[in-house]
DNA sequence: CTGAAAGCGCTTACAG
DNA sequence: CTGAAAGCGCTTACAG
């Protein structure tokens, strides 16, 4: 029942305590022999240090924790999964918490984890987080914390995230090379970063292109799949149809992947589509979709590395990372289409 | 940089240390007075316990370790997800470990996990595992396990997979009912668990119904897209074509649906295709796939029930959980067909 | 109602 | 080369 301690293995070889925890963590001091007799015993007893003991004295725990809205959203599967990798090759091991988009739960995760004494925190915020008090609160523990995807830029926090409005730029550099002038944009909430981002990344685009914006081709909405439907067939009472559409999200490219289908009309020979997304998301389209590329293993990555430089104090707080977005032309768009 | 403790508490009000402990968790014996005075002085410092001592003293963690072979295959993710909402509603928290199906990566993590004193764990075995020397020492150290989706047997620890040979069985009686006789099978390697129990399966479900088996309609491949690709083209060959195609999984019939496509030929007016999977499953297909569906939710809620429950002396070790399995038509079979 | 003692399993200066 | 002392922050019988 009761474990096997370090004071067992001292009696065993009838020397002190001491001598054994020292022997097992190499100490110069100890004699060859003496190492070689304990190392022996301990794998013999079958003794497995105590961590929370040694998390105690050394008032550091080699754990980080991760705050994520949602696992089921297989981005921020994607993203954990990369910062485990991360994480564990660099010998800390992750205390994964859910917010389930929960500003309640989002703040007990963090009172949670801080109690576990974390080493650091990585969070991705709920989308209704607005009040920064608990964050606040992490700055007063000293624990350094690194946001990825949605962040407080003015916590003092380092932040790794997209950057949209070079991705949408880039995008639409593509496409008009390519000959397209007509790109509608079905935007997100103008109430959230990311629909804001995006819808002015698209309106500075056309613009550097000396393209005029067109309200109706600008449909606010939200980021589901019937959002997407339902802004399709708004764009069918307009005057004139695009001939892109660019959806906030993929799911909302869903939807008029989905509406297009109903109205008899084809992906990319009637009407292209892009959306924001990563490889997976591609996967799910037929044809597959163009997407303004967001990879969530490069995310994972260089959050967790971050956090963990800062953790040894590699690095500094207050980083912002802006990661590049990349365009990947696939099937649902017309290539080289010069008019 | 010093973190608040009991002890700065008790100076402050000028009692000993033991008597804020008491105060704090709610001893009896401790007057109204003093602890609303230490909750308040607790509060207007802002303490929060240091866990680690916690842990120490009372020997327990509220923490329960995960082992997931690969959190980038949805089917985990949402497995996991649902392990950290049942957790974490009955106070535990979770320390997710990934061992990339490899074998010397999941000894690791049950040490690293064990040596952080986890209460017990949740292990989804990685594929080429044989060997259950690690799970020995599980048994040695006390620590409850409980295995999820793949798992050793014969170890003494609790168990929760699905009923494969129920649900293939299910599948078929639908399908037979529905006027279907010409069923092949397109099978996993028969080195695995899941390729043999659903084969047998299969090979059950026919012979229930008195119909032979067709050993040219059973194709024995791998788990990925190309497989089913291939082996479509394999059938082919065979002098007569089935009317559906049942594949061991959903990457597979993925392969199927996209010979099917390049043949020219369409689900399912000319062929019909199910696999196994669960809800996100069937989105990424057009037509949905027709799957017997396997609930991650369920299964993760059950696993981490369990588990629990062995923690905390409810339940016993040794349990086989079978998970039931349901057909799930969709669209890419032809119902009430009727022949 | 409050406190003194012992302990959880370990580490780390400091002596000898 | 080995060990005695002090400490990490907490809890829990046991006294008074």
């Amino acid at each position: 029942m009761r474990q096997i301690t370090q004071e067992d293995i001292a009696r065993k070889l009838n020397v002190t305590r001491i001598t054994v925890s020292k022997a097992l963590r190499d100490y110069p001091d100890i004699s060859a022999n003496m190492k070689r007799r304990v190392l022996e015993t301990a794998e013999e007893m079958g003794y497995l240090p105590n961590e929370i003991a040694q998390q105690l004295t050394t008032r550091t725990t080699k754990t980080i924790g991760v705050i994520v809205p949602d696992l089921e959203n297989s981005f921020f599967s994607h993203v954990v999964n990369s910062i485990i990798d991360t994480a564990t090759s660099r010998g800390y091991q992750v205390l994964l918490a859910v917010s389930r988009e929960n500003v309640e739960l989002e703040k007990k995760n963090i009172r949670n984890l801080i109690g576990k004494r974390v080493d650091g925190l990585l969070v991705c915020l709920s989308q209704l987080t607005s009040d920064p008090e608990s964050f606040d609160f992490v700055r007063k523990m000293e624990i350094p914390l690194v946001f990825f995807d949605r962040a407080f830029t003015d916590c003092g926090f380092s932040s790794v995230t997209f950057d949209d409005k070079q991705g949408v730029s880039m995008a639409l550099d593509n496409l008009v090379q390519a000959g397209y002038s007509k790109i509608a944009h079905f935007a997100g909430y103008q109430t959230t970063n990311i629909g804001k981002e995006r819808l002015e990344g698209y309106r500075l685009g056309l613009m550097k292109h000396g393209l005029s914006t067109r309200e109706d081709w600008i449909i606010e909405g939200g980021y589901e799949l019937m959002d997407g439907y339902r802004s399709f067939m708004k764009l069918g009472e307009t005057a004139s149809f695009p001939e892109i559409i660019l959806a906030v999200n993929d799911r909302v490219a869903l939807g008029v992947y989905k509406a297009i289908a109903e109205l008899e009309l084809a992906v990319p020979d009637d009407i292209g589509v892009a959306g924001f997304g990563f490889m997976e998301t591609v996967e799910m389209f037929t044809p597959p979709l163009a997407i303004i590329h967001q990879d969530p293993r490069e995310m994972g990555r260089l959050a967790a590395d971050r956090l963990i430089d800062e953790i040894q104090q590699l690095a500094k707080p207050g980083e912002k990372i802006k990661l590049e977005e990349s365009f990947h032309w696939n099937k649902s768009i017309l290539k080289n289409k010069k008019k």
